[in-house]
RNA sequence: GCGGACGUGGCGAAAUGGUAGACGCAGCAGACUUAAAAUCUGCUUCCCGCCAGGGAGUGCGGGUUCGAGUCCCGCCGUCCGCACCA
């Protein structure tokens, strides 16, 4: 039986396709386009058959819109700055730039032998000075704008990378990388001023309607809106008020303490004073934010002695205290306690003895006996003891309250946002060089434009620890471009995120001397279908809406929104294996057991782990060499693409792509040996087919209109369903009925066509090899995507289901449309009908035409 | 704690409120073969039954409906995001 050799095929239509610069575009004014992008990768190495998901995905859809007759851009880059580098580096003695082109090499020859139809003269490297220049440039636009800008704060330190890192880099107490406890220190930083956008990225998410609901649910949570007031609450014997921050603020009359964060300036300035104070604080920074340090970390406070003035009453004093669970980066970093309606205010007044003051009244509850337990009380009601809000439900007290204060100049209602402004310093070399300079006498200076780009020095040395640009000999020793003095560069590098806000930008233009052309960009923004994981769902996909809103307010174009499509797919899966003594142990190296289970080599039992998303740490990867070696790229595809739905996880298994790779067989034979000789190209199908024939045609047209829907909807494992059983009733399709009629062979031909059309954007090199084989004219890449005639498609027969009291008793066939009348009498006539109505007329009859039919009995 | 998604055969999964399990994986039986592989044919939700047929069935309990995997209410479970957020 003679095997497909997708050996020579694949590399055969890859230099075809190259040769004929047939991914190759240009924008053309009046022209559909169509941008497709799949999230750039970080060049980490090899790739791995869980990468190639998205592309796989990424290319369905920008071969389906191309021969949809869209102007497709489907460029490829790579998101070249960041760490691991810079960790080879010290592990391999390699120099990370050098590291970092090796991996784009390997990883764009392994893209390449897949058959992806990339734009490859758009590919773009971030570490490429030609790149960054223009990030530098926007830098120093953003610095002019307000929207960058240097300030000392508490940051994220990640002690194992020694830098900062971003809000939305830590997760759960740990760096998003290193795992390690971040730790808080004050350091003078450059920041973004995501703020200024806060509403407006906000707002603007209602109109991202091709978002993943959950992306969007996951950036409302994360600008973290909530309604309420600040209020400035004086102290006795002192100039300055303290301003806290409440969505409480019907509940004033209920505070029985202030609470100060720790790093509140305030608390610093106290503590220089008191060295009690200053132990305590310094014991909270010590301690970590994990979610387990958090749970089991009790509420501690420091009271300072400091007495507030209350705001509706100042004859009424509240202590002022320090408190562990007050944090800096929320509000103002000062709260006001009201232990009767907030749980943790609550456990802070027990333990140190403070008042505890209902001030909202239960439904129905009895002013005089309502007393507040071990639980406070956070529902709805009326206030009470609340002097001038007595008697008013929740909301209106909150509004009445915010009222007076603004009379009173004590505070108003305002709304706070979770959302911090993104540090974007970030302490190490293999990153894009922050173009300022810092003189002793004129401050920070911006490099001149006509110095960019400012390049990062090719001899460092990694053997100390810290940033290495801040060790070189004599990179940071320049002159103030203004007083021409001795001066300071810029030895943070910025954070890679920033590579990645603008990415998509560029390939618009990417050879263009500035950052993007701005008809370039208005022809192809925003991406039509993004592409990518779910984890960048607050990382990247938030900051590149900023980026453009940012852009937009310094000229560079006039849209907001960079991505009108997303979606995020599941990850590939595989099973994890242990040694017995514990070590991960790849799949190659594991051979099932002839008594069940695995073993290792040398024939010694194996652990099976659970099923998990592939990871060089767990070894469970399979790589993407040895599957296309020994399948093929088309393979590989169309088992990403069949099994699981998109968005869901996948399962890698070694039966599940044998099975594929037999079904390529199988489509290969039923080209290339056709049941009976075909027509040539173009035969069309005359009229007066046989039963078996006309049905074939039928499940042609449905199939197209099928497929068509299916990928549209990025449906793509219900697609290759609807291939699979139109391949099937081709096969399946008797000799004799294709020789005997004389439209056979059209028909025949018909089909495979069809195959092979909609097989083009899942299994490329397949489908343009059927293509060729069957004698169509120029190559399939070119083809239009097939139409299905509804006449065709349309059916000859219904089945109709017969129900008796909602359980089915028999079918019926129709042609469609049939008389109701004639459908209802043709199931009461049916002898499992009548059995079960036992003689007895129906109740009632519902007919849904060409569905069911529904008796009550 | 808050927010969200999901729960269907041995497995991955299909199913505009209208014949549950399409399409595949695995398995079983058979054909071809000296044999194996490959290929082909058939079976494959569970229970009763020789068949015909019948019963049960989409996490659990209710409800709406002629009819519910799908809609509504209440549970249980799994996964994900956020979280001392004032």
């Amino acid at each position: 039986m003679p095997r497909y050799n997708f050996r020579e095929t694949e590399t055969k239509w890859q230099r075809v396709w190259r040769e004929r610069r047939l991914f190759d575009v240009a924008a053309e004014a009046g022209r559909p386009k169509y941008y497709m992008l799949e999230m750039f990768p970080y060049p980490s190495g090899k790739l791995h058959v869980g990468h190639v998901r998205n592309y796989t995905m990424g290319d369905l859809v920008a071969r389906y819109r191309r021969a949809q007759g869209f102007n497709v851009l489907h460029p490829m880059g790579w998101d070249a700055f960041g760490l691991p580098a810079e960790n080879a580096a010290i592990a391999e003695k390699v120099h990370p730039a050098v590291w970092t082109r090796q991996n784009i090499a390997t990883m764009r020859a392994q893209l390449e032998r897949m058959g992806f139809a990339y734009d490859w003269s758009r590919e773009i490297a971030a570490c490429d000075p030609e790149y960054y220049r223009h990030e530098q440039k926007m830098f120093l636009d953003f610095l002019a704008a307000g929207l960058a800008y240097r300030r000392e704060s508490w940051v994220n330190w990640d002690p194992v990378e020694s830098t900062v890192l971003a809000n939305e880099q830590v997760v759960d107490g740990r760096g998003w990388r290193s795992g390690a406890i971040v730790e808080k220190r004050l350091l003078a930083q450059w920041a973004l001023r995501i703020t200024a956008f806060t509403e407006e990225l906000l707002e603007a998410i209602g109109g991202l309607d091709r978002w993943p609901e959950r992306v969007r649910l996951m950036q409302e949570n994360w600008i973290g809106r909530s309604e309420g007031a600040r209020v400035l609450f004086e102290i006795a014997g002192r100039d300055e008020p303290i301003e806290i921050f409440t969505t409480r603020q019907d509940t004033l009359y209920g505070a029985s303490f202030l609470a100060l964060s720790p790093n509140h300036p305030l608390a610093q300035h106290l503590a220089e004073g008191d060295p009690g104070l200053a132990a305590f604080i310094a014991e909270c920074n010590r301690l970590g934010t994990s979610e387990a340090a958090i749970e089991t970390a009790e509420k501690r406070g420091y009271a300072t002695g400091l007495e507030a003035v209350h705001p509706f009453d100042a004859k009424r004093r509240v202590p002022v205290w320090v408190a562990n669970f007050v944090l800096m980066e929320y509000g103002t970093g000062a709260i006001f306690g009201c232990p009767a309606h907030d749980q943790r205010d609550l456990e802070f007044a027990r333990k140190y003895g403070l008042p505890v003051i209902p001030v909202v009244l239960p439904p129905g509850a009895d002013p005089a006996r309502f007393v507040i337990g071990d639980e406070a009380y956070v529902e709805d009601g009326t206030a009470f003891n609340s002097g001038f809000l007595d008697g008013l439900p929740v909301a209106d007290a909150k509004r009445a309250a915010g009222e007076r204060l603004k009379a009173l100049g004590r505070g108003e209602r305002t709304i706070a946002y979770r959302l911090r402004d993104w540090g974007v310093s970030r302490q190490r070399y293999w990153g894009c060089p922050i173009p300022v300079i810092h003189c002793p006498d004129c401050g920070i200076v911006p490099v001149p434009e006509g110095e960019l780009p400012v390049t990062l020095p090719m001899d460092v040395s990694f053997d100390v620890p810290g940033n290495p640009l801040d060790h070189h000999p004599t990179w940071k020793h320049v002159d103030c471009p203004r007083c021409h003095g001795p001066a300071r560069r810029e030895t943070d590098t910025l954070d890679t995120f920033f590579d990645s806000s603008w990415y998509f930008l560029r390939f618009c233009s990417p050879h263009a001397a500035v950052a993007f052309t701005r008809e370039a960009a208005s022809y192809w923004m925003p991406v039509d279908q993004y592409i990518g994981g779910v984890e960048h769902a607050v990382l990247h996909l938030l900051y590149s809406r900023f980026f453009t809103r940012a852009l937009k307010q310094c000229g560079y174009l006039d849209f907001d929104e960079p991505f009108a499509g997303l979606f995020t797919q599941g990850m590939v899966c595989h099973q994890t294996y242990r040694s017995e003594t514990g070590e991960w142990l790849f799949p190659e190296e594991v051979e099932p057991a002839p008594a069940g289970g695995f073993v290792d080599r040398d024939a010694r039992p194996v652990i099976v782990g659970r099923t998990e998303k592939m990871s060089k740490s767990k070894k469970n990867v399979v790589g993407l060499d040895a599957i296309v070696d020994t399948y093929g790229a088309d393979t590989a595809r169309l088992y990403l693409l069949s099994d699981s739905p998109p968005e869901r996880d996948l399962e890698w298994t070694e039966t599940g792509i044998e099975g594929i790779w037999r079904y390529v067989n199988r489509l290969w034979r039923l080209a290339s040996e056709p049941a009976v000789a075909l027509p040539p190209p173009g035969t069309t199908v005359s009229g007066g087919l046989s039963p078996s024939l006309a049905a074939l045609r039928r499940t042609i047209h449905q199939s197209i209109a099928a497929v068509t829907d299916d990928l549209d909807r990025f449906r793509f494992n219900r697609a290759v369903a609807r291939i699979r059983e139109l391949s099937n009733a081709i096969e399946e399709l008797p000799e004799a009925s294709l020789r005997e009629d004389p439209g056979g062979g059209a028909v025949l031909r018909e089909g495979l066509e069809t195959v092979a059309r909609l097989l083009g954007p899942m299994m490329p090199h397949l489908a343009e090899e059927m293509w060729l084989t069957l004698g169509g004219v120029g190559l399939l890449a070119e083809q239009p995507w097939p139409v299905a005639d509804p006449d065709l498609a349309r059916d000859e027969q219904v089945t109709i289901a017969v129900q008796v009291n909602g359980k089915l008793r028999g079918t019926l066939e129709f042609p469609p449309d049939a008389p109701q009348s004639e459908v209802e009498s043709a199931a009461l006539d049916l002898p499992q009908v009548a059995r079960w109505l036992g003689g007895r007329p129906p109740r009632k009859v519902i007919v849904v035409p060409n569905r069911v039919v529904s008796i009550v009995a």
